[in-house]
DNA sequence: AAAACATTCAACTAAATGGTTGACAGTAGC
DNA sequence: GCTACTGTCAACCATTTAGTTGAATGTTTT
C-alpha cells in the first residue's frame, strides 16, 4: 500500500461529518451542479463552499469536470462503498446483527422501484 | 427536536474519522473492554485513548459502565444505523443503485452464518 | 492506614477546520 | 478589447483536535 487505506477512510468519514457537505452530496447525487449552483442555497461565501467541495473531492466523494469556466460536479464512483463496509462490519457485530441494515435496504428498494 | 439531528450525525461521522477510534469500536464490538485494555495496543498515552473514548461516547457509539475503579466499555445501541442510513440514502442515488450495498450484505450474512 | 491501580482533570502545544475578505486567473459575450 | 462572470488563491482569524505531561480522584488490596 502506497497510501494507507485507513487514511482514505479518515477523509471519507471526515468529509461526511459536516451538514453542508452532506447536503452537497445529496444535490449532486440527483443532478450535476456547478459550484455556484451548489453555493446558492447556503448562507456562506462562495469560497467557503468551494472549500467544502475540495474536501469532498479529496475524499473522492465528488468528481469535477471543467467545462469552460464552470466546474460541473457529480458524485465520485466508489468510496461510499468503503464507508458502508466499515459500518456494515461494525453493524454485523451488533446485537441486532444485520437486521437494521437489511430492513433499510428493503425499504429503499421499494422506494427505488416506485421511482 | 431539541437538538438538531444533523449535529448528532456530525459527531457520529467525525468519531468514525480516526483509525484509533474505529479500532476501539471493533474491539468493543467483540467484547467488553476497560479503558486500560483498550489503550494497551496503541502507541499513545492512556489519556489520549481516554479522550478518544469520550469522543465515541459523545457520539453515543460507545457506552460505559463504571464497575468499581474500572470503566467497562461496550458498543452503544443505535447511532450506526443513522450513519448507515445516510450512506444508503446517498448510495441509493448512485449509478449502481443498491447493488454494492446489497452484495456486501449478502457476503456478511454468509460470514455471520458460518460464525 | 498506606500503597497500588484505573481513570480523569487541568494546562499546555501544534496542527487542522471552517469561515471571512480581497486580489487574481481564465472564459464568455458584447 | 472591454466587461462580466466563475472559481480559486492567499492571507488571516477563531475554534477545535489530537496529543503531551503532571497532579488529582476514587477504588481496591494488603
Amino acid at each position: 500500500m502506497v497510501e494507507p487505506r485507513s487514511a482514505h477512510l479518515d477523509r471519507v468519514f471526515r468529509a461526511l461529518a459536516h451538514p453542508a457537505r452532506r447536503e452537497i452530496l445529496r444535490r449532486i447525487a440527483r443532478e450535476e451542479c456547478t459550484v455556484t449552483e451548489l453555493a446558492e442555497p447556503f448562507d456562506m461565501s462562495l469560497e467557503a463552499v468551494s472549500k467544502h467541495i475540495q474536501v469532498l473531492e479529496r475524499a473522492r466523494l465528488l468528481r469535477r469536470k471543467r467545462r469552460g469556466r464552470v466546474h460541473a460536479c457529480r458524485l465520485g464512483p466508489t468510496p461510499l462503498r468503503d464507508a458502508a463496509k466499515v459500518l456494515a462490519e461494525l453493524g454485523a457485530l451488533w446485537n441486532e446483527r444485520l437486521d437494521a441494515l437489511e430492513h433499510l435496504l428493503l425499504e429503499l428498494k421499494v422506494e427505488a422501484g416506485k421511482a
